[in-house]
Order: structure tokens, then sequence, then C-alpha cells
DNA sequence: ATTAGCATTCAAAAAAGTGGAGTGCTAGAG
DNA sequence: CTCTAGCACTCCACTTTTTTGAATGCTAAT
């Protein structure tokens, strides 16, 4: 990063300041605080200059400034510290790894906490989208004479199952039938075809199986499983501790919402590794006044995991990216690992 | 229910309408609403003797009354309106058991929604607890020649997986053999001896097999998983609209918490189809000052899910408790007959 | 350019004032 | 003995006013 200039370094301690404190700054605390050699009257004049600049703003006209979103931007793009990471996180996010053979999800799932707990954000995780996988194989287990379980089973091993109770009219032969040809038709299919697939083999199942319907019916209800969304939100109380929030119950509320809500988040679809939306850049209505930093976890080519911290626009973002591209990397880096294990 | 003397028809509307307006309830106004036929004098030294009992307190010494705990208490046992409950919530529950075949697990999910959504109030579900079940057959599925996906079953249609990736030290022909020693030697095992019973066959493991360390571990993590709490949580955003919380930020903050943590819930175990705990009853002191009221959904005889209604003392309890019953009945019914299916 | 000084602004906190819904008590009517 | 009308009193919730202090912008001098 290259030398700031004056008012670049004013900008970078006024958005940390207020980062910290959540109160404006004014320009005679900004000096006692960071001893800066200039007096309160010329740090007045370059804060009104980065007003004009469209990087400040003030709440009302004897106040000190507040970081505009354009300002935070340009803090986010420019000015702030690069691979910003304590060491305590640090420790937590190696310690993760420390077991072996652990499974992506927990991985994603364990750092979504940390960094939840580190930053004091609320956070979402997207556990890795099934689509690209492909059925590999359906296995049925008979548990009692009137029902049976039904397992899917993908390439990447992604497992999802369906309790069948069979009814006097579908004897459980059929449903091996089923099971049979649904094994020799669709095995190695892609799970985003699944359905299509299941519907043009229909006539086939029609032939072989006597209440085809019934069992159709259920068998793409289960394949439905494998496209929903797995969604877990971490750190929800954390929120309750931004000021922003417990000043503003409304805030608060729209936020609660969006979380109870499961199906919001994968449209934080970026190909940057970081994606960082600032206040209306988002392209949630309902949350243009905060912040999201999201986070892609690639663990192998086509299947994609994401972590989102969500908070008020006045967040550490330093502090967020740091801790979201270190644990990227981490995970990255045991992936290409266990590659290697394979490959020995 | 027999007719009720005056005091306890006062006491009963007191509750009624505290518990709707939120707000404390004075002679005159409780005579204005419900054409009582005494004069606000009567009614107060009414109120004055029924505080006196206990059943009643000031928030002040020149406010109106509020129900006390033990107010409370008595309105549920011998006050509120049984079988409390309206047509839409009927309607909803109803619509719930159109679809045949649906999982247990389901309908909990939804009843658990609907009244979360029909009383206000933030629900909490507990899933079956596998404990009582038996582990019924281990399949190990390749995924590649280096990564397998083993299958857990239980007899009643539980199923966990866990992926294995295979270091060259571990053959997938070790992985086989385990797999197989499994299964003749612990299923038909109940899921909370299954621990036991593996530590015991360990060293028939490591005779047959010669990374036994390594996998005999991961099984056991595998084997956790089926212990582990199924706990989800409906309605979150509904207690910000509850006055107690929004007024009181340390109040909702103690509720979120502990909706963040998965494993406080059980404990609420008690024979009663319907368990009301109101304010400290229950034993969780973080909450002393709400009220809960689960209800255990039997399923099969060793097979329990339950849920629960959290919110403030001042709840609706006839309807909650209506609610619930209703419920609960509807799945009694429901599985009963699917029962009488299976045994036509 | 920078700074000291000064009048000005405004929000937030403290203080003061009001209104109203509530109570308890008492004496008299039914 | 039960009920009620009337009255004095209490106290919260609300509004208004005052005070305070941290900020600003501007200007003249360095």
């Amino acid at each position: 990063m290259q030398e700031l200039n004056r008012k670049q370094r004013i900008l970078k301690l006024i958005v940390e300041e207020f980062v910290r404190t959540a109160e404006p700054v004014g320009s005679h605390s900004l000096i006692d605080k960071y001893n800066l050699p200039y007096s309160s009257a010329t740090i007045r004049s370059e804060m009104a200059e980065l007003e004009n600049l469209g990087y400040l703003e003030k709440t009302h006209t004897s106040s000190g400034r507040v970081p505009s979103p354009m300002g935070y931007r340009y803090y986010v793009d420019s000015l702030r510290e690069k691979n910003c990471i304590d060491d305590d996180t640090k420790e937590k996010i190696q310690a993760l790894f420390s077991q072996k053979d652990i499974q992506i999800n927990e991985v994603i799932k364990h750092g979504c906490e940390i960094i939840s707990q580190m930053t004091n954000l609320t956070s979402v995780m997207l556990g890795p989208d099934s689509n690209e996988e492909c059925l590999s194989k359906v296995q049925l287990m008979p548990l009692t004479s009137t029902s049976a379980v039904a397992l899917f089973v993908t390439d990447r091993g992604h497992v999802e199952h369906k309790i069948f109770s069979i009814p006097d009219s579908i004897a459980m032969n059929d449903l091996e039938n089923c099971v049979e040809i649904l094994n020799d038709r669709i095995s190695g299919t892609k799970i985003s075809q699944v359905v299509d697939k299941v519907n043009s083999i229909k006539p086939i199942l029609a032939d072989a199986v006597k209440q085809h319907e019934v069992i159709f019916k259920a068998f793409l209800e289960a394949f439905l499983k494998f496209t929903a969304e797995r969604v877990s939100v971490f750190g929800r109380a954390n929120i309750l501790e931004q000021p922003e929030f417990t000043s503003n119950l409304n805030k608060l509320r729209k936020l609660v919402n969006l979380l109870e809500n499961q199906d919001v988040w994968r449209q934080f679809d970026s190909n940057d590794d970081i994606c960082v939306m600032i206040g209306d850049e988002n392209t949630i209505a309902e949350i243009d006044d905060l912040s999201v930093v999201s986070a892609n976890i690639h663990f192998d080519k086509n299947n994609n995991g994401k972590i989102a911290l969500i908070g008020p626009t006045r967040m550490d973002y330093s502090k967020v990216i740091g801790a979201l591209e270190y644990l990227q990397e981490a995970i990255d880096e045991y992936f290409k690992e266990s590659e290697d294990d394979k490959d020995e």
C-alpha cells in the first residue's frame, strides 16, 4: 500500500474511530486520541472537504462526522489494513483442522461460528449446493413388514432418505422394483436433472409397478430434499449488542424476519472470493442499511459453500475480511492437501 | 366447570384483559369494557382482597392490578376456557394431515410453525429422541477409489451417514471388513448402548483391521450423531412484537441466547401431556420470568417429540394450551390410524 | 497553509410542570 | 351486611423548558 496523504489518513482514522465507538467523530476528540500534529481547525477544514467530496456525513449541523457509504467503500477498497487477523482467531481456526478427516460441512459450520463470535456479528452459512452432484445410488432397506426406508446417495456423499409406510395396496415388491428401475435408469444423473429424468421414465414405472402414482410422488418428494437450501445462522444474539439495532427496533425486526427466511441468501452470488456489500449495494431491499460480507468456500470445482456476515454498515471491515480470507485460505489448503493425499 | 363466584369471575376477567392489552387493569375500565353490574368501588374491594390472597399485584401504589404468578397458575388450573381453539388454527392443523404418508418429523415441524404463528410466540421443536431405537444396518457405499460413505439406519428409519476419505494406509478392504463386523455384532443394539458395544468389540476389530484406531474413532463419531439433539426454533421474530421484550432488552438478550443454545430444552421432561411452567416454576434460571408451555408428541411407545412455546408470563394460556392439545390429539389419531392400516 | 478565538448550533440530559387513571377510605343508602 | 357515591391522594407517563457541552463554521492573525 502506498503512503497515504493527510486526507486519507484522516478519513481512515474517522472510519476506524466511528466503527469502534459508534459515536460521530469530532475534530477535537480525534486529535486527543491520536495525538495528531494539527490543530482542530485544520482537521475541521479537512473534514469539511471530505464531506464535500462525499466521504463523510453529519448527523446534524453541529455534530461530528460519520462515514458515508461512499466513505466506507473507499475505506474497504483503499484504506483498510490488509491481512488483519488477531492471534486468537487464527488459533481457533487452526484448531478446526487439527482433527483429521473432518467433514467439509462441519468445517464451514464451525468456521462460521468462530468468525461470528470474533466479530460480534451474525453469520449465515450456506451449505454446499447439491445441484451439480450426481445421484449415484438408491438403496432400499426394509424396516418392518410394512415399512421401508429408501436411501439416496450422490457421488459426493450427500445422503437423503425417505420413509415409506406401505399400505396393503403397495407391495414391498413393487417398491423394490421401483428402486431397481431408478438405479438402472437414473444413477449418474445430475441432481438438477433428476426430476426431469424421473418424469421421463414414468411410463416404464407405470408398466412395472401397480401403484406407481403414489410411489412416484413419494420419490419426487425425496429428490426435492436435495435441492433444499441448507442454511444455518449463528450468533443471532450478537446483533443485540450493536447499538444501531437496540436503538432501532424496526431495523432489528427486519433483520430477524430475514434470518427466519432461509431462501434469501443464495443471491449473494458473486465470483469474487470475498464480496463486500455496503448499505444499498446489496440487492435485498429489507437490509439496504446494513452491510454483508460474504466469502465463497470452494472445496471442489462445482461445489461451493458460502459464509456471510451481516451487521450494521458500521462494522469492522478489516477484521471481518481478514478473518474470512484466513478461513477461506485455510480451507483451500486443507482440501488441496487431502487432494494430494488421494493422488499419492 | 362449576359455576364461578364473583371473585373468580373478576380474576378471570383481569387475567384475560391483561393478557390482551398488556396494561394493568383498573376497576373502572374493567366495568366499562365488560358492563359489569357493580360499581367500581365494589370491584376495587374485591381486587384488594384478591391482592391480599396473592392472586393479584400492583406495579405501584396507585396502579391497576396485574396477575401474580399465582394468579396465572390459578387461571390455568381452574379458570381458563377449555378446548379453546379457533377455526383458523383448526383448519391449518387439519390441512397438515391431508397429504398421505407424511413423515412424523414434518408433521411436528409444521405443527410447530402453525402454533407459533397463531399464538405469536416463539416455539421450539425437539425431534424424536433416537436413544431407544436400535441400529439395524450399516451400509458402505464407495464413492471414488479413495472415499466411501457409510450409512447407518435404525429400526425406525432414522438415517445418519459419515464420509470416509481413505488414505493409502487404510485399504477400502479394511473398511469393508469393518462394516461387516459391525453388522454382525451390533445390529439390533439400542443406540444408547452402541458406543459401549463397539468398545467391547474393539479387540475383534483390532484383529481384522490394520488401521483400526482411525476407523474406530471415525465410527464412534458417526454414532454420536444419533444422540445429538434435533432442535428447531420457529417464530423468533414474534418475540419482538411482545412489549415485555421490546421494553426490556436484557430479557430479550437472555431469551435469544437461550434459543441459540440447543441443549436446554430436553429438560422439560414431564410425563404430563401438556406441561405449563409459569415464571420461576421452570428450572432454567435465565427465563424465570417467562412461561413455557410444552407438549409431548407421542408417536410410538418409546419415541417422543416435543413442542414448547415460550413467551412472557402474560400469554394467552387458553389459546396456547388449546392449540397444543388439538395438535397432540390430531397426531395421536393420525398415527393410530396408520397403525390400524398396518394391522389390516 | 495553519491556527487561535469566538459566535452559533443542536442533541441529549436534567428539571419542572400537567393530566389522568388509578387507589383507599368513609359515610350513607338499600 | 352489601353496595355505592364521593373525595383526597398517589404516581406514572407525557410534555415542556432549561441547561449543558461537544461540535461546527468563519475570520483574522501568524
